[in-house]
DNA sequence: CGGGATATTGACTCTTATCAATGCCCGTGG
DNA sequence: CCACGGGCATTGATAAGAGTCAATATCCCG
C-alpha cells in the first residue's frame, strides 16, 4: 500500500550521479494528522527547492539530507535527519530547500499547507511542530558557528560527536552517508574530510574500521576539538 | 517608565570593548501579549547564552545582533534584527545564543516561557511566532549556504543585497554595524571585508560615501555575485 | 571474482588569515 | 573653531590552511 508508481526521480546533483533505485510515490490526498507512509530509494528526491509544499515529513527509517544548491552546483547540506525527526516545514507554500533520501528511507507524510492552514491542525500537533522548529533553529545556529568559525579538524570532530550523540552514543559510529555528503554538510571538500579523519586516527582519537564505520576511542579529545 | 536601574551590563566580547552607554532594564513581571518597552545602549547585552529565557523581543528601533561564541572567543553572528523583527525564541527555558544592541536600541519584550507555556498564549500570537520562526529557519539555511560555500566577494555582495532589501531597497545603504560585526556575520576577518568592499568599488558596482554608507551602483552585478 | 563507485594520499596552488603600519573620521576639550 | 585623541577602517607583506588536480587503493555489489 505504500509505493507504486515507479516514476524515475530526477535528483539534480551537482556532480553527475546515477540513481540506483528510484521510486517517487504520489502524495496522498488528505488525512490531516493521520500521516501516510512513503518509501524512497537511495539518492532519490523527496521534494525539491521551489516545489509546492503540502506536507511535513517524519523519518521512520533511513536518513534524509536537506540541502540547497548554488546555480553552479555548489551544495550546502543544512541537516541530516534520522528516524524520529521531522523536516519539510515552510512558512509559505514553497520549499526553500530540497530533501533527498541518503539510502533507502521510509517516512510518514503529514498534510501541512504552511502556517496559514495551522488552524485546521490539532493543537498538540502545532505545538510539536513549533517545538521542533525552534530546536531546529538552535541546531542551525550551532552549525553556523561551525561553518563560519571552526577549522577543518574541529568540524570533523564535531560531526563525529554530533552523529554519535544522535544515534545513541555507543563508541562505534556507523555513518550512513558518503564523504561527499559529509563534506557538503561541513563546508569542506571530501579530500579534506578524509585527511582530517586520517589525522584524528594518527592522533589516536579514532580508528576507522572501514570507511563508514568509525570507532570513537577518545570522545573527550574529540570534544576538546569540536568545542 | 522604562529604564532605570543602571546596572552596568557585562557583555563578553571576544576582543575587549568599552561599553559606552549601558543600562540593563529589569524585566517586567507579567503582561502576556501586552509587551513592555525596554531600551539598550550601544554594545549592551539584551540576553546572554545560557541565561534563563522568559521573553521574546520585537525590535522597535536600532539593530540587534544575535551571536554565539567559541570558548576561545571566535564569534559567529547568526542574524542582525532590524525594527519590526522578533528574536529570542527558544524551545526550552535557556537562551542558546546571546543578543546585543548594535547601537542605541528599543525593543518590546513579550512574556514567553518556552513552547511548553504556549497554551497560555493567544492563538494568533502563537501563529505569528511559528510563522516568524519558520521564516527565520529559511533565512538561516541561506546563511549556511553562504558560510559553507561562498567565497569572500560573494559573501560581501550578498550581505549588501540582503541589508538593502531589508531596509527598503534604496540605492543608498547605511550600515548600522562596524566591519568587525559584518566579518563575524560573514565568517571572514574585518580586513577581508574591507578588501572585498574595495574590490567591489574597483569593479564599479559600489561607491563608499563613507565607511558606513554604501552607494549600490549596480545591483544586477551584485546579484550575479551574491547568487 | 570482477568492476565501478567511493575513499585515500600526494604535490601543488590559491584564497583568506595574520601581522603590522598607516590613514581617516568624529567627538571632545582647549 | 581648531587641534587632539581614539576607535575604526584601509592597505600591504607574508603565511597558513584548505582547495584542486591527479594517481592509486579499497570496498561493496552483482
Amino acid at each position: 500500500m505504500l509505493t507504486q508508481n515507479a516514476v524515475t526521480a530526477t535528483p539534480h546533483f551537482h556532480r553527475s550521479f546515477k540513481v540506483t533505485a528510484s521510486r517517487r510515490p504520489e502524495a496522498p490526498e488528505l488525512s490531516t494528522p493521520a500521516g501516510v507512509p512513503m518509501s524512497f530509494g537511495r539518492n532519490t528526491e523527496i521534494y525539491a527547492e521551489g516545489e509546492t509544499s503540502s506536507y511535513v515529513y517524519k523519518v521512520v527509517s533511513g536518513v534524509v539530507r536537506v540541502s540547497k544548491l548554488l546555480p553552479d552546483g555548489r551544495r550546502q547540506i543544512s541537516a541530516f535527519h534520522i528516524p524520529g525527526e521531522m523536516f519539510g516545514f515552510e512558512a509559505d507554500e514553497v520549499h526553500h530547500a530540497s530533501a533527498e533520501a541518503v539510502g533507502p528511507t521510509k517516512v510518514i507524510a503529514f498534510k501541512w499547507e504552511g502556517v496559514r492552514g495551522m488552524e485546521k491542525q490539532p493543537a498538540n500537533f502545532v505545538r510539536e511542530l513549533l517545538s521542533r522548529t525552534v530546536l531546529g533553529l538552535s541546531h542551525t545556529q550551532n552549525h553556523l558557528l561551525l561553518l563560519g568559525r571552526k577549522n577543518a579538524l574541529e568540524r570533523v570532530a564535531a560531526f563525529l560527536l554530533e552523529m554519535n550523540a544522535r544515534t545513541g552514543g555507543s563508541s562505534i559510529l556507523d555513518l550512513a552517508m558518503p564523504r561527499h555528503d559529509i563534506a557538503d554538510y561541513l563546508g569542506l571538500t571530501l579530500e579534506t574530510v578524509s585527511r582530517m579523519l586520517a589525522e584524528l586516527k594518527d592522533m589516536g582519537t579514532i580508528t576507522l574500521e572501514s570507511a563508514r564505520r568509525v570507532h570513537l576511542l577518545d570522545k573527550a579529545a574529540l570534544r576538546a576539538l569540536g568545542a
